[in-house]
Parts: structure tokens; sequence; C-alpha cells
DNA sequence: AAGAGGATGGCCT
DNA sequence: GGCCATCCTCTTC
């Protein structure tokens, strides 16, 4: 487990405004952004987007439902959805009202609560703390209690803030990671050479169940 | 009412 | 590299 650092390289709120535009330009500038939930803060390394009724990956793509109905909501607030039977992955909206895009939030460095986050996901690396969109959550305790919550708002019980801005030198891009459609849009974004980005894995079928 | 498959992760060889 | 847990959501019948 070792100590916990206690330097956070936090700063302000994000405004709603901050999201009130494309998701593809929202994911470029959430890379370094700190979000924090439960104890824990997560710089994020990597985040997809998606963009609503134009992108067949997106969850929003054949309108809105129960389960996506957030994402169609004003920008600023939380879309977390539950997959596989056991995990939980979250999104950021973005654009306004009516227009359901998002990004995807995929994996982080956990830099303050390093022991909280631990105690969630037991045995992992330090590394492997919030490497990859379900880990992340986990590590940050959010689930679909939150789904919906507007972290704009200085009250709200997830934060996110700015933090120390990422050159464009280090901004990578490349496909995104396990969808079958539209793989080949290079939505995914990450900090060139961060350990913490998810190792790439590309979309495959699953066998029939009996 | 039933079936398919999932914006994953942990463990195995 | 492969396997598969586990349940929710959407699609189709």
């Amino acid at each position: 487990m070792g100590h916990q650092r206690l330097t956070s390289a936090a700063g302000p709120l994000l405004p709603r405004g901050f999201f009130h535009r494309p998701a593809l330009t929202v994911a470029r500038d959430l890379l370094g952004v700190v979000i924090e939930h439960a104890g824990v803060a997560v710089r994020l390394t990597e985040v997809e987007a998606y963009d609503g009724a134009n992108d067949p990956a997106s969850h929003a793509y054949r309108g809105e439902t129960a389960r996506n109905a957030v994402m169609f909501g004003p920008p600023g607030h939380l879309y977390v959805y539950f997959t596989y039977g056991m995990h939980f992955c979250m999104n950021l909206v973005c654009q306004p009202e009516g227009t359901a895009s998002a990004v995807l939030l995929r994996a982080g460095e956990v830099i303050s609560g390093r022991d909280a986050a631990a105690k969630r996901r037991p045995g992992s690396t330090v590394r492997d703390l919030a490497r990859g969109p379900a880990r992340m959550c986990r590590a940050l305790d959010i689930d679909r209690a939150l789904n919906g919550v507007d972290v704009t708002r200085r009250t709200s019980v997830v934060t996110v803030r700015r933090g120390i801005p990422i050159g464009e030198d280090l901004v990578t891009t490349g496909p995104r990671v396990g969808i079958a459609e539209a793989a080949d849009r290079p939505w995914r974004l990450w900090i060139a050479g961060e350990p913490t980005v998810s190792v790439y894995r590309p979309h495959v079928r699953r066998a029939r169940r009996r």
C-alpha cells in the first residue's frame, strides 16, 4: 500500500461552459483534469469521446432510453452505466440538452487517497488502481447511485477540477477500445508516456452461451 | 417472454 | 494469448 501522497494538483471546478462543447474537444481538455469522490482523487490520463446520434458506437445512437437518458440532459452531468453484470463505467455529458454526446473516463493516476482506493481494489498495484474505466469507478466508489450527478456544482459529491495543463505534444489519439461499430474513429485520447494508460484491446465478439 | 451481448477485468496457460 | 463471471438492457418474437 505505501504512504499517501498529500500534494494535489487540483485547481478550481470546471465550469458548465467547459462541457458545453463537442465531446472530442472536451475529451482533449479533460486530460490532466482531477476527479474526486469518496476521499480519492484521480488525474485523468485517458478518455474517449462519443458523439451521440452521429456515432454508431454511442449508447445514444438509437435514441433515448431509460439507461441513457442522462446523456440527453444538460452538460456537466455524470452518466454512469452498468456492464458485464459487475462493472460500472462513467462518462461526462457534453453539449447542450438534447444533444447526447459524452466522454468516457477510461483511466487515470490516483494522486490522493491512495489507501482508500487500495482498500476498494485489494491486490492492485498502485499503477493499476484506476487503469481502466471500471477500475477507476471502483477506486472512486462510483456506482449507479451517482448517475445524473451535476459535477459543476460546488456542493456536488463528485467534483471535477482543473489540473496541470497537458501540452499538445503529449496528447496522443487512437481507436477506441472494445467497440464493434465505428472502431476506426481515433477518438481515444491519452497522455503520452503515462504508465496508467490502459492497454489497447480491440473488440471481440463473444461466443454464444448455452 | 426470451435471447443476445456488452465502452471490462481478473485469472489462467 | 484465452476464458468467463454475472446481470442489465435492448431487440426481437
